[in-house]
DNA sequence: CAAGGGACCTAA
DNA sequence: TCAGTTAGGTCCCTTG
């Protein structure tokens, strides 16, 4: 669309109330099946519903329905909707809350509207308070005016692009047509309804009726016993090849091949006598399963024992309802991507397809946490859930061992989780590399029965294997990769509860150390840094953390960081009140020596406002001469705090393993050095005032326009 | 100062 | 009324 182009069709409304029958009017015409707001309470719908409903008395929920209720209630106070969904409902109507939707789409630091349209529109736009906006088009020219409409109606136009190109809109079509249920469930609800809906499908043509067990009948179910397999890794630097090879859908997969079902059990068997045990241990899901002996005699050759000593049949005797159900989500989702393939060119179909098997992924991944849903679940059964994760585990032991004892690879497994295996190649080149990986992912893919499939995914090389589920390296995924990819799991680079700052020095330094692996070179990046920071040379932004808040959901005297910015903002504004989930911003200041650090948060906006009082440049210098007078009292970030609880031990824990100590190459610093480094900013940001101006002109810049902004 | 609990966030 | 799971690491604060 060329949205320069676009002519819009202007009415004019004379008041108030005129507007908003004009916007009813529009939705009555349209009479659109979605209605799609960035944030759905505070603002949007949300707030011209609520504002119609105070100043005049005029339900807009009702008109906007497509049916006339009479018992529509306003606002219901709904915790569930506050959570998923929005706090009120339109019969007829679809709405969607766009923030919430990209939450779960996307991880982001920041889900304000700016990021979000930065991250996917790739663009920069513009952000002005309301009070801004307000003084414009209140008491600003016609230009003003207009540049308040076209700000508005930009964003009502990127929350389209929004929904548009993270394809929500289609994904979510054809998730519903693959689940068998409506659009609006797909978004709201969970993964239990989902399964379900696929699994009574099936279960119909069989005569097979699902139980429903009451909450207490639920709670009253054994726990699980079994736990999956996690390694504690061989944590080191690895020069040599590191072979990642992982189960294709393990938990699936097994239940496939073993034919574990609802539908299949015959319950525990006595491994001692290969006969019935006692009664009492015939608890199976929220019944007790008790298969006459001789019934069991004819079976006795169509039996498949798991590690847990439940028994199912075969599927020659009962293919497992699970077991079809998934059979066909996986033959499915292969064909589906095949012909994804096939149609490379025609990029509507592409995505659709695609969308299909992601769908498809996603139900056969989480048919597993269906029979283990234990806290919340409709119809688990403990019992298979022991039986597949054991299975599993046991499948996976059985590789590592395999791998290990198999003299011609010379191999070594030095971590697994779950369903993978790291395997060190030492002394081997990165091409023999790909040799021995795909012969490991043949021989053991052949001991074990179809459609269990070790694949291998990826060489590391080099990498380092830091704890459980924390790990980095270089990755190559085909041996004729020229240029490795940087790859990170579970460690501060793909955290979002630290600063970009540690962020970016991580990634960096151990970028470094992969391609030099001189650890010298670290230490001198490093200390650069620290010394930039010190020296105030380096950009705010990136020592704001952020942290996701649920309020009402804490004990008291436990509120996190961000819930206690959150109040302190909504005690000058209460609008300001955060939606369930969002991410709090905040900096950490320099305070009083004993100060606790939950004392110590200021939101990004007022730190920068503080810092930089006015837009007027005249205005500046004023600053400049009370900075004189009251220097001591201006605000500055805790460069102490940032550097060694945010900085320093997240490369430790990496570093140390190199045998290095981090925190000594911040000591070894000159001290002196650091005074003269921190002085020097000081003397810089209070007493030359070139360089502040220089400052205030490259962060007060707006990016987007160029002019200077009035916002932080 | 160590231990333990709460809160966050991630891997699988 | 609406709800997949467990494991794991880390930080901060309180308490003994």
């Amino acid at each position: 669309m060329q949205q320069s182009k676009i002519a819009y069709a202007c009415q004019y409304a004379d008041d108030e109330l005129q507007l908003l029958e004009l916007l009813l009017e529009k939705v009555r015409y349209y009479d659109p099946d979605l209605l799609v707001g960035y944030e759905l309470h505070n603002s949007s719908w949300g707030y011209v519903i609520e504002r119609c409903m105070i100043k005049y008395e005029i339900n807009l929920i009702e008109e906007f329905s497509r049916i006339k209720r009479n018992d529509t209630a306003a606002m219901r106070s709904d915790s569930w909707g506050y959570r998923k969904a929005a706090i009120f409902r339109i019969v007829g109507r679809h709405l969607l809350n766009v923030w919430r939707i990209m939450r779960s789409e996307i991880d982001l630091t920041s889900y304000r509207f700016e990021n979000i349209a930065f991250h996917l529109l790739h663009t920069r736009i513009p952000h002005y308070s309301y009070q801004t906006l307000t003084n414009w088009y209140t008491s600003g020219g016609p230009t003003l005016k207009e540049k308040v409409c076209r700000y508005f109606l930009d964003r009502v136009q990127k929350n389209l692009e929004l929904l548009d190109v993270s394809n929500m809109i289609s994904r979510t079509t054809e998730s519903a047509r693959t689940f068998g249920i409506d659009f609006y469930s797909v978004m709201t609800r969970g993964s239990q309804f989902k399964v379900e809906s696929m699994m009574l499908r099936i279960a119909k043509p069989e005569n097979f009726v699902l139980i429903s067990p009451s909450r207490k009948q639920v709670g009253e179910m054994s726990a699980a016993e079994c736990l999956p397999l996690v390694m504690e890794p061989i944590s080191q630097f690895y020069t040599s090849p590191v072979l990642v090879l992982d189960f294709q859908s393990l938990y699936p997969s097994v239940m496939i091949a073993y034919n574990y079902c609802y539908s299949t059990c015959l319950g525990k068997v006595d491994t001692t006598k290969r006969d019935f045990v006692k009664k009492d241990d015939l608890k199976y899901g929220m019944d007790m399963l008790d298969i006459p002996s001789d019934i069991l005699q004819l079976m006795e050759k169509h039996i498949n024992v798991s590690p847990t000593g439940l028994m199912f049949v075969k599927p020659s005797i009962r293919k497992s309802l699970l077991a079809k159900m998934l059979s066909e989500i996986l033959d499915t989702r292969v064909m589906v991507k095949r012909t994804m393939s096939e149609h490379e060119n025609d990029k509507g179909l592409h995505r659709l397809l695609d969308a299909r098997q992601l769908g498809l992924k996603f139900l056969a991944n989480v048919t597993y946490g269906y029979t283990s849903a234990t806290f919340s679940g409709r119809m688990p059964a403990v019992e298979i859930a022991d039986s597949i994760v054991q299975t599993g585990r046991e499948t996976l032991e059985r590789a590592i061992e395999v791998i290990n004892k198999t003299e011609k690879w010379k191999a070594h497994v030095v971590y697994g989780d779950t369903d993978s295996v790291f395997v060190h190649l030492p002394g081997r080149t990165r091409d023999q590399a790909f040799d021995i990986g795909n012969d490991i992912a043949d021989t053991i893919t052949r001991m074990n029965p179809v459609p269990v499939k070790l694949k291998f995914e990826k060489v590391y090389h080099p990498c380092v294997l830091v704890t459980k589920k924390r790990y980095v390296g270089y990755k190559y995924e085909d041996r004729d990769w020229k240029e490795p990819q940087f790859e990170a799991k579970g460690i501060e680079t793909v955290r979002r509860d630290g600063i970009p700052a540690t962020q970016k020095m991580m990634e960096k330094s151990l970028r470094i150390l992969f391609e030099t692996k001189d650890i010298s070179q670290v230490k001198s990046y490093l200390q650069d840094q620290w010394m930039s920071i010190l020296s105030s040379r380096v950009s705010e932004q990136d020592f704001i953390l952020a942290q996701e808040v649920r309020l009402g959901e804490y004990k008291e005297g436990y509120e996190s960081v961000g819930a206690r910015v959150a109040m302190e903002s909504m005690k000058l504004d209460p609008r300001a009140e955060p939606q369930y989930g969002d991410r709090i911003p905040y900096v950490i200041v320099a305070r009083g020596p004993n100060e606790k650090l939950r004392d110590r948060p200021m939101t990004p906006l007022a730190y920068m406002s503080d810092r930089y009082v006015s837009k007027h440049v005249v205005f500046l210098l004023v600053k400049y001469f009370l900075n004189l007078v009251w220097k001591s009292s201006s605000l500055r970030l805790d460069s102490e705090y940032y550097i060694r609880k945010q900085i320093i031990p997240a490369l430790e824990r990496i570093f140390n393993l190199c045998g290095v100590d981090v925190a000594s190459w911040y000591s070894q610093m000159p001290r002196r050095k650091q005074a003269l480094a921190y002085s020097v900013s000081q003397l810089a940001e209070y007493s030359n005032n070139s360089r502040t101006i220089e400052q205030y002109y490259s962060s007060r810049h707006c990016i987007v326009c160029r002019k200077i902004s009035d916002q932080g």
